[in-house]
DNA sequence: GTCTATATCTCGATAGAC
DNA sequence: GTCTATCGAGATATAGAC
C-alpha cells in the first residue's frame, strides 16, 4: 500500500493537470487521495504552494521517465519520436481528452502570478528538453543541432496538446508528429536543418 | 468614454489571459474595470461563465484581427509569418512574459472542466487557422495544404508561447518561427512539405 | 501520523435602494 | 444602469484530541 504522502502527492498531479492549480482545491485533494486534511499540513507545512511545487517535481520527473524509456528502446531516434507522438495521441483520446501534459495547465497559471511554482515549471521543460537532447546527440546529431530539435518538438507538442484538448481532436497532434519526425529524420541525414537557418525571409 | 460592459469585457479578457478563469475573481474584474459588482451581473445574467464566454469571443476577434492584419500587409506569407513571430516575441518580451496567447491559459483549464467554455476556446482556434490557412491559400497554397500548415504554425506558437512563458526566454519562439517560415517558404517553393508525410518513420 | 472541528477569508451570486 | 450590503458556500489554514 502507497504510503498517504505519496497518495497525496499522485491526487495532486492527476487534479492539478486537469483542473489547474487555482481549479482545485485541498478538501478535493484530501478526497481523492483518501486523506485527512490534516495530513496534508503535516506532510507539507507550507501548504497549496510547496504542495505544488511538489506535485509539479514529481509529474516532471514521472514524465521525463517516460521520455527516456521511448528514446532508450528505440532503434532509432526518428522512430522513437514518431512513436511517442502517436502514443501521446493514443492516451489523449483514450482519457476522453483530459491527459496530455502534466503540467502544462499549471505553467500557464503560474507564469505571471507565482515566481516559486513557475520557477518549477521551468526546470521540467529544461529537464525534459536536456534529456531529449541528449538522446538526439547520442545518434549522432550535434550538440547545438540536438538542443535545437528538442526544443522544437516540445513547441510542437505542447502547442498540438493544447489544439487537441480544445478541439477534441488530434488531427493537431498528427500534424505535429510528421514534422518533429521529419525535423529528426532530415537532422540524421546530415542535411541542415531548416531551423538552423534562422531568419530565412526577414 | 468606453461603456462599462465594455470596460468589463477588457478587464476580464486581460486578468483571464494572465491569471486564468478559477484564478481571477468578480471582485477584481470590477476593481479594475472600474465598475460595480451589480453591474457584472446586468450585462451578463448568466454570471461568470457568461462573463467568461464573452471575454474568450472578444479576446479571440481581436487576436483574429491581428493575424489577418499580418497577412493583409505582406508581400509574401513566408515574411509575413517571420514578422508575426518576430512581433509575438517582442511584445512577449515587452510585457514581462505575461501576454502571449491570450487565450490558451482558459483553454486549458475548462479543456475538461466547462464544456461551454471549451467550446468556445475551439471555436477561436478553428478561426485562426481558417483565417491562416486562407491567407496561405491566397498565395498559392492548395486547400489541404494550407490547413496543414496553418494547424502547424499554431501548434508552435501555441508550444512555444508555453515554454517562452514559463522559462522567461524567447529563445522557443525563435526557433518555433524559423520552422514555421521554413515550412511556409517549402510549400511556396512547389516542394512536398514535410508535415505532409504522414508517418514518415512508421 | 491521523482525524475532526473550526477559524478566517474570499468566492460567486443576489436583493433592493437609488 | 449603478451601487452597497449581504448571503451561503467553499476556499486555505490551524488547533488540538486521539
Amino acid at each position: 500500500m502507497a504510503g498517504t504522502k505519496e497518495r497525496i502527492l499522485d491526487a495532486s498531479s492527476g487534479l492539478f493537470a486537469r483542473q489547474g492549480y487555482s481549479g482545485t482545491g485541498m478538501n478535493q485533494i484530501v478526497a481523492e487521495a483518501e486523506a485527512a486534511l490534516g495530513s496534508i499540513y503535516h506532510f507539507f507545512p507550507g501548504g497549496k504552494e510547496e504542495l505544488g511545487q511538489e506535485a509539479i517535481r514529481r509529474s516532471g520527473a514521472f514524465y521525463g521517465e517516460l521520455i527516456e524509456a521511448a528514446f532508450a528502446g528505440a532503434q532509432d531516434v526518428a522512430r522513437a519520436v514518431d512513436e511517442f507522438f502517436r502514443g501521446a495521441a493514443q492516451h489523449l483520446a483514450d482519457t476522453g481528452y483530459a491527459d496530455a501534459c502534466p503540467i502544462a495547465t499549471v505553467a500557464l497559471e503560474v507564469a505571471s502570478t507565482n515566481d516559486a511554482l513557475r520557477e518549477a515549471t521551468a526546470s521540467v521543460f529544461e529537464d525534459w528538453i536536456t534529456k531529449t537532447a541528449g538522446a538526439l546527440r547520442d545518434a549522432g546529431i550535434t550538440h547545438a543541432q540536438a538542443r535545437h530539435l528538442a526544443t522544437l518538438m516540445f513547441c510542437l507538442l505542447e502547442g498540438a496538446f493544447l489544439l487537441c484538448r480544445a478541439t477534441r481532436s488530434t488531427a493537431p497532434l498528427d500534424i505535429a508528429r510528421a514534422h518533429a519526425v521529419d525535423a529528426v529524420a532530415s537532422a540524421l541525414s546530415g542535411g541542415v536543418d531548416a531551423g538552423t537557418l534562422g531568419g530565412a525571409a526577414g
